[in-house]
DNA sequence: CGCCCTTTTGAAGAAAATCAAGGGCAGTGG
DNA sequence: CCACTGCCCTTGATTTTCTTCAAAAGGGCG
């Protein structure tokens, strides 16, 4: 069921049932391999697919005027982008695969025709692109301290990765490297070096071998004042 | 006329016919004036109509724990919100009058049925929504020097109330507070302030009795790296 | 005039960038 | 098996950018 991530992801914003959910596994796709740091989609490109990430963690980007890279917005497994075709606008911003990554492939007109069968498809795509404008506007508004910026975002990457887990703490694969995280907080990478060891020496946050541990998720929330209400992931 | 400046706003972006025109002209709708520094509506809120922005300048904000205010977008002339509501999703942000400001406001099922009448109206809502969605992008990824974040924000002011202007010299009705211009911006008043002098000296923008005056445009663009294709304008 | 709001400027301090240098670790090739 | 290389992480010292605190000046309006 190799669509079952993207079935997972509307199912947590909105009520699907057995049928649409098998339509939707049922959507005929291509499925390829991306490389870490390669494109998926380039700035200017008119997709003409609903792509679908199935594996690793990709995310947009724009450049500044001396070519360095901000990262705006992260796509994690089942999480799709394309969508912006549906009225044949020109991307204007790019999609890189910040791991390597598998992505599935469906053809718009494929994806329009399940969807115009069903209203809640519909609706959950709408969350989706909703929550993606809220998690923006979160964005701007949190980029006053890299201490709690930083703290913010582990806290927004766990909710979305572990959207039903209630434990207090984690211990989840975290493959950015630290060039990375700068690039989407927009800090240098020594800045962000040196704000991961305050949270380490705050016990709030341990990230060692690709892996990150959370030893008291509550008390980070705290920190970074998260609530995750505009992920809109309530169901 | 009174919807005229929303008819003038979407034919920006998509190309309206006659009737098209005349339907939007014909929407009934209700009209209220909104005081300077009130909201318009509130975090939370599910809103019912579609909110358009006659006279004024608007802003769509939200709050930081410590209370200080963040402003994520802006509403001028013949821009709409209240969108939001076609999924009944709360406001995950407030609309706020910058200055004293008037708006109609049509009921949303009378909008959409009227939108189920014409691809046009809803390819053009839809275009608003991607610009919208694409300056928060743009925001994001310019917030790093305070100079140039405030000369590519007037430069975007002024491409989006004069979107067919082509004169190289411009003086239009600037109503913003150096406060607010800091709320816009993440940066402090006084530092906005040192910013606005460093631009009136280069002389690329003087503002003086709630008028702005560029006298430059190209190079006050050159200077902010301005590109205004984000604003999907270009009809 | 006197009040409030806004703008302006100065001086000191905090936050983050920049510059620079090592160190660890995995993969590669002799 | 070990040296080498490339990538990533870590830390220190210095400089730039922006904030904070404080004070004063301008402008519109009762």
């Amino acid at each position: 069921m190799a669509l079952s991530p993207f079935v997972t992801k509307l199912s947590a914003l909105v009520a699907l049932t057995g049928d649409e959910k098998q339509a939707l596994l049922a959507l005929p796709f291509t499925q390829r391999k991306i490389d870490r740091c390669r494109d998926i989609i380039s700035k200017g490109e008119r997709p003409n697919y609903l792509y679908i990430l199935l594996s690793g963690w990709a995310g947009r980007y724009s450049l500044r005027p001396d070519g360095s890279r901000r990262v705006t917005g992260f796509l994690l497994p089942g999480e799709f982008c394309g969508i912006h075709a549906v009225c044949n606008a020109p991307m204007d911003h790019a999609i890189t695969a910040l791991t390597d990554c598998t992505m599935a492939r469906v053809e718009l007109a494929v994806f329009e025709s399940a969807s115009s069968r069903s209203q809640a498809i519909v609706r959950g795509v709408w969350a989706a692109k909703l929550a993606e404008e809220a998690t923006l506007r979160v964005w701007l508004t949190n980029s006053d301290q890299a201490l709690r910026t930083l703290a913010h975002f582990i806290c927004e990457l766990d909710a979305r990765l572990h959207p039903h887990d209630l434990a207090n703490e984690r211990r989840f694969s975290f493959p950015l490297t630290q060039d990375q995280i700068g690039d989407v907080l927009a800090i240098t990478p020594v800045h962000t070096n040196r704000m991961l060891r305050t949270l380490r020496e705050a016990g709030l946050v341990i990230i060692g071998q690709r892996i990150i541990h959370l030893p008291d998720v509550a008390a980070l929330r705290a920190a970074a004042s998260f609530d995750p209400g505009y992920l809109y992931a309530s169901r």
